[in-house]
DNA sequence: AATGAATGAGTTTTCATTCAT
DNA sequence: GATGAATGAAAACTCATTCAT
């Protein structure tokens, strides 16, 4: 790891501390230089401004995330243990990393992570494609709602980003016991009844 | 409706125009006073500072939101009537008022809401009362997953939200045929399977 | 008394009042209004402007200061009687009424009180020719020193502002046995040593 | 002198012109650091705000003095001419530094500065038990008027003060012969008369 | 390349004064 | 005459960004 990296990693790194803490309009440019032990200016070396930072984080940790959630995942097993698969990893990593979630909740909430999204919906990348096809095939199995895929996928989502939500604000505790019913209730959220 | 009533409105709604809009931090007074067609000194003479309209506006909007959501609640109908009724009418008042789910979701995210959360959690209200009864009543005829009642309560409300989100964000459309589907996925998170 | 002269006279107390504790710029004219039991445009029907009132004040306790301290003055006694009957009530006056005392204190260090002073220099009024009258025949007899009468009028009333002025600061206290010693150190300050 | 000192100076300085010439309350800090040639936001860089560095001048103002007043001062000397000393070194400072008396006069007339003089009072320096001293060995020695200490500090400091006020004001002019008298004046006001 | 002192536009807030009622 | 709601200029202070070193 080059000295360049290393400073702008521990730029990356304070901004996250400091963006979880205070949201991004609390959070001075100022204190991330000093808690990332680097001139005031310095970030501007590594990061045109503080709008281009915050975007920069955010393709770290979405990549990030994205890892984790995709890191044991296989194509070929059967429907249901792939969406379980995919919604634990996504839970378990949420509450190992609080500052990550936190950061990424208030990204999607704010102008930035709107357009962003915008975005990822006209032109999707390789695991947002993964995650599609996923649900394509449980709608043509008549596994799902007759609802359009988006909609499907804010659903499902909605209860495990709600419980985790509550959980970093300390309104409730998710247990290791727990992990197993909240997925299923992701699934449940989505599921056809028979 | 006396002129006195007229300026303090015309602030809260300018106000909530532009908070939906810009957030709270990006979104200075004087973009409000300017919306709202009064001076900057007059949001002084309604609000303390700027903090205390935002809980002010916070308090109007969660009375009208309480008061559409139990508009027509019955505490006689059967279980799952009353709980579809109560997520239908949040669903369509969020709908109907974007910038009043805006506003709210911000608020909720926000030190302030959070602190509120947390305050109303030790000391609810009455609506609060009721939608615990409502859980209570269910878990008690194992109607529900076995989880504590917060965590059904984040579940359950999860599909919508994220669905709504989505909705205001332009990424899905919530037609009307959809609201009574995401409605029973709501219901469906939380539900025990037979 | 008429109803005009009550609210003006209701105005300038409730000023002393608040300009004594406050200062002058330490006192929004809305809290002498309210003080006053009056709306805040009234101030506006006896005063010009915060100013205005500010000189109008001055007048009415320089009158009553200059009534005050003159109330049993006779110029036929002999000048060392007259001078400790001035300064005895001067320093009484001060004692008793701290309020008066704390703002002519400001008003006579404000670009205002100074703006006076020289103006009263220029043109004296009737007590401050008996005062100067005092003095010169104090200096014709060699009773004090060989400075100019203003410098004495200043050296001889210095010891007693500066004692009132801690006194009512609450740093020294003045009891009823030091006051003749203060009249005296007055005196002593200017009078010629033999 | 570095660069950092220099910053910090001209901004004391300026402050020191304006707030003599204007008062606290009639000093914007635009102004000042218009006339101290640095940007707006530069006074806060070196002080927290404008009461802050209304304190932090006051400290540099009266270590200066103090060094002033006692430049020259030896104990051994006898007692009337410690204070001769002393007080003839305090008229030459305020007649040679009119601005600095203006703000102090100011200062200590203000709510900053009364807090001050009480906890100095409480906890007194080194300069402060020096004049303590003085004036003890007074009273023992039978040279002072029967009065608290205190009391004879405010007596013998009242003439010169308030000489040095009128003549800063324009209203008097010490010329140099003068100056002894002035001195006389303050040991005069306290001295007991046999 | 890295720094951090300096900047000034932009923010919240106050308050003397006005004027419609 | 009296009121007090409304005003907006002016104040203190913050902080993203620049640039000389």
């Amino acid at each position: 790891m080059s000295k360049i990296a290393d400073k702008r990693a521990a730029i990356l790194s304070a901004a996250l501390d400091i963006f979880a803490e205070n949201g991004f309009h609390g959070s001075p440019t100022s204190l991330i230089s000093e808690k990332a032990g680097v001139g005031t200016g310095t970030i501007y070396r590594y990061f045109q401004s503080k709008d281009d930072l915050i975007r920069e984080l955010h393709l770290e940790l979405d990549g990030k995330l994205q890892a984790a959630i995709f890191a044991d995942y296989r194509e070929e097993v059967p429907l249901r243990q792939r969406f379980d698969n995919l919604y634990e990893n996504l839970l378990r990593y949420f509450i190992d990393n609080p500052r990550e979630c936190r950061f990424l909740e208030q990204f999607y909430n704010s102008p930035y992570g709107i357009a962003k999204r915008r975005a990822r919906k006209e032109n999707p990348g390789e695991k947002e494609a993964c995650f599609a096809r996923l649900f394509d095939e449980a709608r043509q199995r008549q596994a799902f709602k007759d609802l359009p895929e988006e909609m499907l996928v804010s659903l499902s989502i909605g209860p495990m980003l709600y419980a985790v939500r509550d959980h970093l604000a300390g309104l409730v505790a998710i247990e290791d016991r727990m992990v197993p019913l909240i997925v299923e209730a992701c699934w449940d959220a989505v599921a056809r009844r028979d």
